[in-house]
DNA sequence: CAAGACTCCTGACGGC
DNA sequence: TGCCGTCAGGAGTCTT
């Protein structure tokens, strides 16, 4: 599933063809992809736009148009953004014809991804958290927020709303490398350890976007079409039943927050169960 | 506030 | 070989 790293890589690669290009003609073909507003403003809303700026916050990808308005949208499980000749793929739910002959093309095989359009991003994106990827989240920040909430460190950093960007996957990668177990609570890990937890995000982050994302199913391809490399460097992620790359010991897969957690127990000791005391 | 259930979808995969 | 049931998974929404 695209997180942070595939989507950065998406937005560098298609955003010199798209920025100062006008969007001419807009086809969705799959109309539920289209998140709001109806299909009839979106369709007016962007067309004739000039598309001035891409970037991306968290896993959501974002066009600035010069209306002030701003399209954004995220690929979900299985979804594709590449620039085409030809507005054309067996999985495509969306295209925006530019004038300068290319096709902006959202593909989707399994229908999740969404597009929107709205006049402020505060309107678009309610409640997403600071991007992960950026310096507002240091070793104090982590420190504090966790503090704030009394919540199993898996869920907590898969939720947007807390911090925006990661995934399953690197979910899983940055607490085995900041030795952290996804059921310990956020607010009973010490400070030390929330600056490991930060830097480990950080680095994750960082390496998986000099690989160009991960490729660990079928889905997610470079824009070029090429898998990205990532997936070569993973520590515990889809590798239950094999040896821990740092220690050795065997990588265990269990559900943690309704999704596919794996843990190294010796690296990521479970926290330790608190007694009721009683009288 | 926290956390689980449910929903949307389809391809992959296991079983027979 | 081929059919069929099951499953994963991001995020919004609803329920406990």
């Amino acid at each position: 599933m695209p997180e942070l790293p595939e989507v950065e890589t998406i937005v560098r690669q298609i955003r010199s063809g798209v920025e100062g290009r006008e969007v001419q003609e807009v086809t969705v073909s799959w109309p539920s992809t289209v998140a709001r507003p109806s299909l009839e403003n979106f369709r007016r809303g962007l067309v004739g736009q000039v598309i001035e700026r891409v970037w991306r916050r968290g896993k959501w990808f974002i066009f600035d148009l010069d209306s002030g308005s701003h399209l954004v949208g995220h690929l979900r499980m299985s979804g594709r953004l590449y620039l085409s000749p030809f507005p054309e793929h067996p999985y495509m739910r969306a295209a925006l014809s530019l004038d300068n002959g290319q096709h902006l093309v959202f593909a989707d095989v399994r229908k999740f991804g969404r597009l929107i359009l709205a006049e402020s991003l505060e309107e678009a994106l309610p409640s997403l958290g600071p991007d992960a990827n950026t310096d507002e989240v240091d070793g104090l920040w982590m420190e504090k927020e966790l503090r704030k909430r009394k919540r199993f460190l898996k869920p907590l950093l898969l939720d947007q709303s807390f911090l925006a960007g990661l995934g399953n996957i690197y979910v899983d990668e940055a607490l085995h490398r900041a030795g952290l177990h996804p059921l310990r609570k956020s607010h009973r890990v010490p400070a030390s350890k929330a600056r490991e937890l930060v830097s480990a995000i950080k680095l994750v982050l960082q390496e998986a976007i000099e690989a160009e994302g991960s490729s660990f199913d079928i889905f997610y391809r470079t824009p070029e079409g090429q898998p990205g490399a990532f997936q070569d460097q993973f520590q515990v992620y889809g590798r239950s039943g094999k040896p821990c790359r740092r220690c050795g010991r065997v990588v265990v897969r269990r559900v943690v927050a309704q999704r596919g957690t794996h843990i190294c127990h010796g690296c990521q000791p479970a926290p330790r169960p608190r007694k009721l005391i009683v009288g």
